[in-house]
This record gives structure tokens, sequence and C-alpha cells, in this order.
DNA sequence: GTCGTGGATGTAGCGTCGCTTCATGGACGT
DNA sequence: ACGTCCATGAAGCGACGCTACATCCACGAC
């Protein structure tokens, strides 16, 4: 039972196949098929089965698996418990954020953990669909996501997510200076049918929060351009190219643009930072970690 | 973090001593001290100290052992998971036993595994003191082992042992058919001042039990010999070279002997099964256990 | 139908890591 | 002071796991 190879069941599960499994654990799919092998041929029992050109875990192979992240978890308690002896926890911490939150998040994160010295932050930037935020779990420490406030839960392909709420941030009209509806102090749904909307790519998290919106005066959003980054939506907004939902403390920023509350429907989005649990257990992620919660949590209250 | 390293830690911590801790894993002391090189090294913090000629762990040492213990745990737990999947657990379970709990209980242990087919019970008697008996788990999976009835629980070093409690077996007077007390229904303790002893060997488990007894009539008892094992003893006994505290479903078998049960005071032995936690949760060693509690109940039953 | 692609799996070969063997150096007891 | 016990270092060897390359199968395109 070679811890590694427990750690490649676990791979090719959550990233569904040898390859992508493979690529997370800078290997070859060779070596993740062979210890796949080696590691069936120890429990004897079939792990995995082909399916088409891919694979999936037998039913052995997800009980392996969930054990095999329990182990994964032992083991970075034993590095933890020596970690204690060793004065302020010391490292490199992967952190990959979405756009706007790490845009919001992590210059004042970089500044805080420099505080403490002796830890690297590595930043990455993540666009990826509301699904696929807990496959970067394998990639990196900590993952910041978001998701449309009320919505559904993240999922998780038996991995044991560990979700640390961070803030919530209210999504208002982003609407040009020289719109009609820019002198408003708040706006309602009924306020807003027949408007071109720049809206995120569809599977993307706050996609669905504009049809909420819309199914609250009855309406179809007639959507005129599909922009991931709120930056760029800013522009096009600032530019009166249409109008859009965005995150109050993100957004705002340009002086062509007016943000304005939306009342009567409950529209936000949360932010949360997601952990696989083996790698929760580390010192200086913990570290990290609690910085990032610290941080978010000012910029919540104000 | 190597899992094998974690494991030669626990080893040198429970076995006192990188020599002794080869011993038990089958490797050379040079190995052994080789692996504590390296976890150290990855650890960041010295994980031994020296200590006359040997050496003993520091806290961060024990620290990383304790956490070790899970490790082990949650890697046996994987194995588990996949043995559910095969069917009737299979396999080889190395049982060790003091003399007279080998007497009593191996033999109908192995005719009720060999009913369940597949798993290969190895046997070994092992005759140690009281303090010893957790050591030994590190040689077999299951040890039986006995401590005076209301003594001293078992003496773990940062091990984490498992006790499952066997049967409470009364220690009787045993005296030759021509003695005194051979007519007797009971005996006290005041019968039995200014008697010659068959006791078994100081730090011995049973040892204590008989200066209780005398301890009870104001007195301290007479040792003639020191038998360890109770069927010689016995046969002195026979042979009229004095009496003895004898277990009551164990000895008796001899026709010299007659067992005379001794009442005012609380005389037995309680024999318990000792187990490494993670050794516990292979599913053939449950197995196994278990039959050794139903055997044992019987016993401890009629 | 054939062809091309993507993905998993075998085989050969090489590097590395951990073991054993042997030698060294302290610490304790006689 | 010597011998013994125990932990540790250096050299060498074997084994294991990786990469590279080839093969095979399933699916989709034309």
């Amino acid at each position: 039972m070679d811890v590694r190879a427990l750690a490649t069941l676990r791979a090719v599960r959550t990233q569904g196949g040898v390859t992508a499994a493979a690529e997370v654990l800078h290997l070859t799919p060779s070596a993740v098929s062979q210890q796949l092998a080696t590691l069936g041929r120890e429990a004897g029992v079939a792990l995995t089965e082909r399916v088409g050109r891919g694979l999936r875990l037998t039913s052995a192979g997800n009980a392996l698996a969930d054990a095999a992240g329990d182990v994964a978890v032992a083991i970075e308690r034993a590095r933890a418990a020596c970690d204690v002896f060793l004065g302020s926890p010391v490292g490199v911490v992967d952190v990959s954020a979405f756009q706007s939150g790490a845009q919001l998040l992590l210059p004042g994160l970089l500044t805080r953990v420099a505080r403490l010295g002796g830890i690297t932050v590595r930043c990455t930037d993540e666009d990826v669909a509301q699904d696929d935020f807990a496959a970067l779990t394998d990639r990196v420490d900590i993952v910041v996501a978001h998701r449309p406030d009320g919505g559904a839960e993240w999922t998780d392909a038996g991995r044991g997510l560990r979700v640390v709420p961070l803030l919530r941030e209210p999504l208002d009209v982003a609407v040009g200076v020289g719109h009609p509806l820019a002198g408003r102090d708040d706006v309602r749904a009924a306020d807003l049918v027949d408007q071109d909307w720049i809206a995120v790519r569809e599977g993307f998290p706050v996609a669905r929060v504009l049809a909420a919106v819309a199914a609250a005066s009855g309406s179809t959003p007639r959507v005129a351009h599909r922009i991931n980054d709120f930056s760029v939506a800013e522009a096009l907004v600032a530019a009166g190219h249409g109008i859009s939902l965005l995150p109050r403390h993100t957004a705002g920023r340009s002086a062509g643009v007016r943000l304005v509350p939306l009342t009567g429907v409950r529209a936000g989005r949360r932010v949360d930072a997601l952990l696989r649990p083996d790698r929760a257990e580390r010192l200086v992620v913990r570290t990290v970690l609690d910085e990032l919660v610290a941080l978010a949590g000012e910029i919540d209250r104000g």
C-alpha cells in the first residue's frame, strides 16, 4: 500500500482519468497506469474499469480512494506535528483565485503575509466554470472561488472538500453615467426590462443571478455580450454598450460607471476558500488561510 | 515523510532503541539509523537525542511518533477497505500467548479458525514480565496476556494499545492430595500461614497476588521455589513440595493435586488480548480476535 | 467504410534510493 | 584500562519506479 499510489488513485478519481491525474501529479500517464496496476494487484480487486476510452473507479476503488484521503490527512498531520516545534511556519503556499477575487484579495493577502516573514505565496488567476473549481484544489493549496448567493454548493467528487466562507458581496446594477438609471438611488427588477445586458459566460458562477433577476420581473434578459472579466465588462458599461451586474466591492472604480443597488431581489455572490483536506492540515497553509479570512472579514464589514 | 520511516520511529520508541527496533522490523541497525537521519532532516528538528550509549525521542520525536500511529491506522484502514470486497478474509495472523493462556485458548482457537477456512494462525508462546507484554505487539498481531485482577493496567509506551478483555480466572490454592487442606471445601487466608509456597518469578503477572493473600492474614509468604510454568508448579505441588496459587481452568488436571477455592480474599487473574491499533484494523486480525473473544466467553461461563 | 485523434496500457532501459556489509567512535561495567 | 554494547558513517549493490516509445482500443469525421 504505497502512499504515493494511494494519492494517485485519488487524483485519478478527482481528475477523471489517467492523463489528467498524471498532469497534476507531474508524472507520465504510464507511471500513473503502472501505479494503479500494482495497487490493484496488492488489493486483490480491480480498482478501475474501462469505460469508453477512459476509465472510472470501481466500488472497491472508490472505497480505497476514500480511505486514501484519510491517509493523506494523517500524513500531513504528522508533518504539522513537527512544524509546531519549528517556530513560526515557513514555506510556500500556492493560491489560486478567479480574476475579480484576485483583484480584491490578493494584494492585501500578500502584504499581510509578508509581515509574518518566511512565507512565500505564489498566486495564479484561474477562470473556470462553477463545477471546475473543486478540481483546482489538486493543483494549488487554496482556491478562492465564488458562487451565486443561495445557489448550489460546490461539487465535490469525493474529495471531502473543505469550504471556508470568506465574504458575501452584493451584486449591483452597473450603468454608464449617461444612462437613464444613473441618477437613481436604487432600482427594482421591473426597471430592468428591455435593457442590453453584458453577462458572463454560461456555466460560470454568477450567470444564473441575472436570470433570477430577470425572472423577478417576468422577463428574459437580453444578453448583448458575454464577458467573463468584470473589468472588461465595466469598460463596456462605461462606454454605454449595455448594463451589467457587478460585485459592489470589486467594480465601480472607473469614472464612467455608476453602481446602483438592486432592491426587491436578493442578488449577490459568495466568495469561499476551497481546500483539499490534507492540504488544510499544513501549518503554513492554515496561516495563510487565517490571513485571508481576516482580510475578507475587514472587506465584508466596511 | 516516508511511511516506513514513521513506522521505524514508532518502533524505536516502543522498543527503546535502534537495535531493538531493527530487530522487530527485520532490518539492520544501520538502516534504522539512516531512516531516522533522513526523517529528522525532512522534519527540520532533531527527533532523537543520545542518552548514554542509547537514545530516546525528543519531544518533537514523540509528537511525530504519535502522529505516525494515526498514519499507520489510516493505512491499515485503507487495506481493510479493499478486503471487504474480497469475500471472507484470508491471510496469516500471528498470535502470542503466555504458557497457561496458550494451553487454555490456543487449541480451541485453532479449531474455530480452521472452520472459517483460509486463515492461517501462527502461534508463539512467550513468557515475559508484566511490563513487557505491550512490547510484544510489535512482533505479533494479537498478544494474549494476563495480569492480577484489580492490579495495574498495561504499561503502554505511547502505543495507543488496544486492550480486549477475554476472561477472568479465579486463583485457587493448589495442594497435594496428601496435604491437610486437601479435604476442605474452601480455605481462608488465615489457613495459609506457615506454608511452603511455589510462586512465580518476581515481576511476572500473578506474583503480587500471593503477597496480597498473605497480607490478608498479616504474614509474609515463605517462598520455597519460583516457577513460572504452572504445569511445572503443579507437578511440584503433586509431589508435596509445597502449595501454590493456580488458575482454576488451567490447572488441576493432574491426579495428585486438589484445587481449593479461596474465600475472603479476591484472588484472580484477568486474561486480555493486546493489539497495536494499526494491527487491529486488519480484517483477518479482527476475525481471529472475534473467535478468541467468543471462545474465552464460553470458558468464562462454564 | 477509412482515417485521425485521444486516452490507457504494455516494454525496455536507466537513474535513484535504501538496504547490507564493514568500519568507527563513544559510553558503561568490570 | 580493557572489552562490550550501541549508535553511526562510508562503500557498494540490488531493486524499484520513472521516462520514453510503441501498441491497442474507442470514438468521431469525412
